[in-house]
DNA sequence: GATAAAATTTGATTTAAATCAAATTTTAGA
DNA sequence: TCTAAAATTTGATTTAAATCAAATTTTATC
């Protein structure tokens, strides 16, 4: 049920041939966000992909108002950024990292140079990329169909998911109220007071 | 800015090599569909992979309460459907026609074979997905931030485009009431007080 | 560790939009 | 063309959630 919001492209770098995932584990390049620090920039131009080794990415767009709405929160081992390169346009929406976290690097060129040598990874994307787009109908519908109280029980399932270590016992969701309002497209107030209600239950 | 919210598959098959289009237009098979003829079910097996002649076709998510959320409505010259045929899963929508149409059908089996041998054909495909994956990323972000008022003025500027024909002047909108409401993310009677606002302006 | 700043919660009020109900108009079928 | 059914509109009311405002708690900095 929770795969039905939750991309899966960790399974990218793990399916593809071992000449592949070679050749694209020496041409990443990593580097280090501090929390908050952004990634990409909507309405900028695309120059590489990007796969987050470890850590958390949220990825939002800013409306007129300064409102954003987070389309989709990334966990390690998945690959971001990808969709405007390939649609030859410029970012749709802005990355930030929301903790400190590792992500590696791969140029426009270098992308298109394993696009054009590896139909295995080519088909990959094109699955992983056909899941992220039914999880965003499955968003949209959410968002549209929902009560605020159940967009956000909904949202602690994920994010439980998302969040879960050795233990399920253990497992902690460190996300400012913010950043879960804007993911559940409410306000932090009525979080609040969601989330309030919440643990009498 | 229209283009934020509309897909351009169109461009498939007219950028395809000669060869392959050749092939792709000699298997496909098409249909007559009828007004409200359903096309594909949410949760069923995809058999195949659709590209809509003439007509429309509309794609929605039904929740629980037998509300449909309209994810899409496609125009003449799109391909559709092919996203639960790439990641290997159920489709996760329902797509109905909403006016007679003619709609071509390729089967899997032939859409895998093109799909190995046609290079052109799958970076077309992710291109084309990659647009598609950003409207959706922006249909998200315009249902949870926008007035039902400014849903609707979007609506009616993005169903404007997909009937224009050939002067501006001449587009008829032909789209029931509860259509317009379903995509809208509100209610008829709501979208009937609000298409009467507009009347004076 | 004290203090300021930021984040979160709680309270009161407003508002946009849904719901319920009924009237009117349009469409389709005999 | 008449009639019934379906679709649309209009009206009254309710409700979920946003807004405005202030208090409280948490976090970061000197």
């Amino acid at each position: 049920m929770i795969t039905k919001f939750t991309f899966n492209s960790q399974y990218i770098l793990s399916e593809l041939p071992f000449n592949d995932r070679e050749f694209l584990e020496q041409i990443m390049v990593d580097k280090k966000y501090r929390k908050n620090q952004p990634i990409f920039t909507e309405d900028t131009l695309p120059s590489g992909i990007f796969y987050l080794q470890s850590g958390k990415v949220k990825k939002y767009k800013m409306d007129n108002d300064g409102r954003e709405q987070i389309i989709y929160i990334y966990n390690a081992g998945e690959f971001f950024g990808y969709s405007s390169v390939l649609s030859e346009s410029t970012y749709g929406d802005t990355a930030v990292a929301i903790e400190n976290s590792i992500i590696s690097f791969i140029t426009i060129k270098d992308f298109n140079e394993i696009l054009k040598n590896s139909s295995s990874f080519s088909r990959l994307l094109l699955k992983s990329l056909s899941h992220e787009f039914s999880v965003l109908a499955n968003l949209m519908a959410v968002l549209s169909q929902r009560t605020v109280r159940e967009r956000v029980a909904l949202n602690l399932l994920i994010l439980h998911d998302k969040y879960k270590v050795d233990t399920i016992e253990n497992t902690q969701i460190l996300l400012s109220r913010s950043d879960l309002a804007n993911m559940t497209g409410t306000v932090i107030e009525t979080l609040a007071r969601v989330l309030h209600d919440f643990k009498h239950d």
